[in-house]
DNA sequence: CGAGAGGTTGAGGATCCTCAACAGCCGTGG
DNA sequence: CCACGGCTGTTGAGGATCCTCAACCTCTCG
């Protein structure tokens, strides 16, 4: 347990009690100072100034995590709250016969535990191998009470996750298949723009059923559809991912 | 302009530019004051003092809504928030094809406005007679910022409705009828309970076209389910409402 | 090379929607 | 007073969308 870039290499995304993260403790090491960090703007640490990014600095760990690897399980204890910093974790809730929602992907920036209770009310796993800043939750929690404009941040935040959750809801409830396909490409390439400043071609680091849960739909169904809009010469498919040809015609059917 | 609870008796729910409310000035009037108020623990006023009680009855303003009136529509400028001490508001988001999504239905001791932006994100409608406390939004930003345990408990409500939101997916991304149906009389009536405590006897003021937009189905669709459960002697149907005969089994049904 | 995972495509079927008719309720108005 | 229209809700028949089941393909990895 000392500070190199040991990345866990957990398998099973759905064993519960096996050891899931991976240390790279304190400032030593693998991750990048908050000072240089690249995705500072986007999250929580976008509202504090270079005396307060000490302070948070001496309260997390950076956390790396490989790919399909669980963060933590709906239903453990919230310990810890955390801020992305590399790759993409996928975010879901699962019923008691095996259906599964997607709630959310989190991105760099993105910070997860906003809804934080006595335990998390999703589960978290890495879909990229990721990189994240880990906080205990108390000391966050008492760090936000010491800080109130960064409690106001904390609240945009989870403002602006509670609008996107309602446009969600509109999606889930009332949109046909082909729709809510174009709309997540749609808003993916937006988020990824919103980041990396990418272009017309997306890297999906999640499966056709991880999509399907996230729309709602059948892993069929996102796949035939993602099929219609290549007929349609809206979409290429590339490895990993889709070039997007035509975002103005994929735009036309979400309305 | 003058005190009383002449409250405003307009019809359309849908015409934009109309006047949709009436004042009840200051203290005076028709509504309790804050240190009476029967839903102030519900809501964002259970974190205030004595003193900061008297503080924030000076920033608002009591509010009376007719049934069937707007309160503000999508798109509206997002010039005052609300807490709801009386009645019922429906939360929707409207598609330009006519298409309705309602993302939620607001109680007593419910805060209106907890994502606001620059705009209202959906058009909230008053299905009861319904009363308010309205705050200019800048005024209440203001009260927040001098006020941290208010922001503090302003992201409890926004990090509660957060979780709620990511519930309404998975029932809207993957659930049938019969559950939708029956998760929505049982939560309805936790709610319900959770105010007045009440019994199985559910009053219901929303229409079933707004139970069928909430749970991303039609009205038929809703009809036939109650109807079922009906036959099932799940239910029992009750005017303006339902009477639960056997929660145990509603409660089977969403698992 | 074989096994396994991820993805695509087709045929058939279930769920839910669409369209339509009708019943009950209520306020309006002849 | 009762007829009428409008609104809400219920029920039925038929149909569209999407799901289920299944086969097959590609790619990776041991």
């Amino acid at each position: 347990m000392d500070s190199e870039t040991a990345t866990v290499s957990a398998r099973p995304a759905h064993s519960h009690a096996s050891l899931r993260l991976n240390f790279c403790a304190g400032t030593t090491g693998c991750a990048v100072a908050c000072a240089k960090c690249q995705v500072r703007a986007l999250g929580i640490c976008g509202a504090l100034d270079t005396s307060e990014l000490d302070e948070i600095e001496a309260l997390l760990e950076h956390v790396d995590v490989d790919a399909r690897a669980s963060l933590f399980m709906q239903g453990d204890g919230a310990d810890y709250v955390y801020t992305l910093t590399a790759g993409c974790v996928r975010l879901s809730k699962d019923l008691t016969d095996g259906r599964r929602q997607v709630v959310g992907f989190a991105l760099p920036g993105d910070f997860l535990g906003l809804a934080m209770g006595a335990s998390y009310g999703f589960t978290a796993d890495a879909l990229d191998h990721v990189g994240l800043c880990r906080f205990r939750a108390r000391d966050f929690a008492a760090f936000l009470d010491r800080k109130p404009h960064v409690m106001r941040r904390m609240h945009e935040l989870a403002a602006h996750e509670l609008t996107i959750a309602q446009d969600q809801m509109v999606l889930l409830g009332r949109r046909r298949a082909d729709e809510r396909v174009a709309a997540f490409l749609l808003d993916w390439r937006e988020r990824l723009h919103h980041i990396t400043g990418a272009d017309h071609t997306l890297h999906l680091p999640m499966t056709r059923q991880d999509i399907a849960d996230y729309l709602g739909l059948t892993i069929e169904t996102v796949s035939r559809t993602v099929s219609n809009f290549v007929r349609q010469k809206l979409l290429l498919i590339v490895p990993d991912g889709v070039r997007i040809l035509d975002a103005g015609g994929l735009r036309g059917m979400v309305g």
